[in-house]
DNA sequence: TGTACATCAGTGAACGCGCGTTCACTGATGTAC
DNA sequence: TGTACATCAGTGAACGCGCGTTCACTGATGTAC
């Protein structure tokens, strides 16, 4: 039962569609190559008419996953570094580990992953903190930068240290501590004059931080 | 051959003492049971005597493993926030997996993990942030606590990203950017008044940030 | 203090399972004429 | 446009390996007398 060419391409999308979610739900480690092709609808057989191997399949998949994300958040404004914040640090982000933060969820197991993943996370992670920069309080580029990166470093910690919590009540406190701490240094400094990021931090005010 | 009640307490510690730098370095599901009796000095199979499944030597190893690190920081005045912060968002610490934090290292792993190793990891969390609570900058023992939880969550975060960067200077940029941002928040602050912990971020600055 | 015996810490072979990967097979698809 | 044939996407059984765990065995240890 030959399938047509665009059917393998459709195929082929499905599986990394597939594969995303259940890796950041269940660990890269967690999910065997047959959990990946029956969540896509087919038997594990052939896998490997796509992919060379696991391996090839995690990279692509934290890639193409990473760069549906950038557009979403393009999209709905999300690349704003407060807002950013203030959606990521929620008890709701913490919960829902299957389409939360790829760094939050597979961090420390990709670190010991891959070439092919690590180069697709730090893709990812250029391309997120480029975005955020723009948005992010201070008075030259090198300062926004800067306080980009460290602003979302403290969100995966953040992120990862509350899931990991078994003490919900201290798992709270970690978000909560993380996201004031961001949003006063966000709303202390003058935001970037002018620019079309110009209200970096006043969506993110309205909402009482938990 | 049957060992004395002595040694055998002695290799029961043993098998602690190898197994937390190979979850660390390795990840928990990048060691068998028999790598880490291989590294304590003996053959897999009297593993059973000491603990009842893989589980639970995690469980306590990462237990066993916090509370040394614990007194070490105590003894070596590591535990000063500012620090702590400036040997943890170290190019030295980012390289030496095995010996350091188990936060950055296994971090993403053990939120999936069984909930003995999780409570190991929270309760590692508490006594670490009561710690570094005491010298943080803040005007209350509220606010002290929520700037510790939220640099170390920082660190955490900074430290997981810097070791997925592929990228070296991108690696960097992550640790200076974040351990800056601690450090200008620790200074700016004026220290807890009077207490044993007034000199908070002087022995910090001496060192320039990399 | 010495003797007899039960205990049990550690050994290394073995078991069972899951996983990544391979392979023979199928039949629809694409292509050459 | 129709026919013959090669291709190859997906199936499901099978392979090989590593791992967690079990088990029969050993001999030193601990204990009862």
């Amino acid at each position: 039962m030959r399938n047509s060419q665009a059917v393998k391409e459709e195929n082929r999308r499905r599986i990394l569609l597939a594969a995303a979610p259940l890796f950041r739900e269940r660990g890269v480690q967690g999910v065997s190559v047959a959990d990946v092709m029956q969540e896509a609808g087919m038997t594990h057989g052939g896998f490997y008419r796509h992919f060379a191997d696991k391996d090839q399949l995690v990279a692509e998949a934290l890639a193409s996953s990473a760069e549906q994300r950038a557009h979403q958040r393009q999209e709905t404004g999300l690349d704003q570094l407060a807002a950013y914040a203030e959606a990521y640090l929620s008890p709701e982000h913490r919960e829902r580990r299957a389409e939360g933060c790829m760094f939050a969820a597979l961090g420390s197991e990709i670190v010991r992953g891959s070439d092919g993943a690590r180069h697709a996370m730090t893709d990812a992670m250029r391309r997120l903190v480029d975005a955020l920069s723009e948005t992010a309080a201070g008075r030259s580029g090198r300062e926004r930068r800067r306080a980009a990166l460290a602003s979302w470093s403290a969100m995966v910690g953040a992120l990862t240290l509350s899931r990991l919590s078994d003490d919900p009540e201290l798992a709270d406190e970690i978000l909560d501590a993380t996201l004031q701490s961001i949003l006063t240094r966000q709303v202390r400094k003058a935001p970037p004059t002018g620019s079309a990021a110009a209200h970096a931090s006043s969506p993110a005010s309205p909402n009482s931080p938990r």
